[in-house]
DNA sequence: GCTAGACTGGACTGTCCAGTCCATGTTGAG
DNA sequence: CTCAACATGGACTGGACAGTCCAGTCTAGC
């Protein structure tokens, strides 16, 4: 990319991370050796240069692909229905689509043999995402917009509302199939919780 | 059991289910045909007596999972709410338990290698569920108990609230650190529900 | 030109595992 | 008693794959 030849050294250590992680996020953990330095367009013994065993090879896929889970709200001076709606789709899109759902079922299907990476991914994904829309959950009970109640325990359920049956039936089935379409769903699914956490007696 | 000898041919066939069974569940695919021919106790040609291949046991047992999967509402003249929460506490117990984690873990593992078997587990276990609770929440909404809605996606909403959060963490974490206990979980969870779904304006 | 360091290709080892084969019991039915 | 059917265990094949080794190539910098 940078200069003359086209393989230019060092970047082969970017090139084998890609690859494995295409590999592994298509064929999980038993993706060959082999085939990812193949993939790389590198001899396995180059792979060995830079990764002592696969294993650590896919601890660092993981650890990367880990750290680019994130949601967060972005701050803006709308309504609290308009942020939740932005909110939603930007988490659905993560969570739902090609990568997310590949991610996710790899470090499912791998939990035993990488507890520690699991748990991460785990404390890096679902449980920031959820501390921080519960934050704002929080400061928007507190100025009266929803109705008072553990906001920890609310920004839990949207989550659960926005992706938990779906997830399952792409997991399972393929994102074949969708009752809804994905904007109408989000819609649909926000303002059930806004009605479930309106405040009280007050129309608006 | 039946008679005097110990290995009373036949239920070979039951054993080595069984065994295959717990093998799967706890190690997935890759549990090898010694390790489940030795855990029932049996030969590994007495394993391939009753199943012609690897493939073929794993099917066998994913199809007798899913065919327990199915958690229905019971019928009673009871309140709405009453009836939800036993329900939501039949699921959440199901689904959350030991066998419903493993069972969802080992299918999302090898759905692209089973692909049918995935989506029958799919169909016979979530879908079926939704339907049925679906046409309970149809119902109640008739009856003006709950909001006119549609009940489909109510449904499948309420399924998404129980065990969204809840399953990734244990999936992902081990059923270590609950917030909040199961029981006030499901209430504080099914209560959010039907003030979602509380019919308008009427206060009861 | 020479050296050091990274890359290559391909052969090789050791292990694990699905599936087969066979010689040898054990059992119940006719 | 004998046959048929099923069970046993242990040896074996063939293939996949992680990881090692090595002899040779390319490049950059001295």
């Amino acid at each position: 990319m940078s200069s003359i030849t086209e393989s230019t050294f060092v970047d082969s250590r970017l090139r084998l991370i890609q690859a494995a992680t295409e590999a592994f996020m298509k064929e999980g953990y038993r993706a060959s050796v082999d085939s990812i330095a193949a993939r790389a367009g590198v001899a396995k013994q180059t792979l060995y240069n830079h990764f002592p065993s696969k294993n650590d090879l896919f601890s660092e896929v993981a650890r990367l692909a880990s750290s680019s889970i994130l949601v967060t709200l972005e701050d803006g001076s709308r309504d609290v229905r308009e942020r939740l709606l932005s909110f939603a789709a930007a988490f659905s899109a993560k969570v739902l689509g090609e990568e997310g759902l590949a991610y996710y079922r790899v470090m499912i299907a791998e939990t035993a043999r990488f507890p520690d990476l699991a748990q991460a991914f785990f404390v890096k994904g679902p449980e920031q995402t959820a501390s921080c829309l519960a934050e704002f959950l929080d400061r928007a009970m507190a100025a009266g917009s929803l109705r008072r109640d553990d906001p920890r325990f609310a920004a839990e359920l949207l989550l659960s509302m926005l992706v938990g049956y779906e997830r399952t039936r792409r997991l399972l089935a393929g994102p074949s199939a969708t009752s809804h379409a994905d904007g109408a769903r989000i819609e649909q699914t926000v303002d059930c919780f806004l009605r479930a956490y309106a405040p009280e007696r007050a129309s608006r």
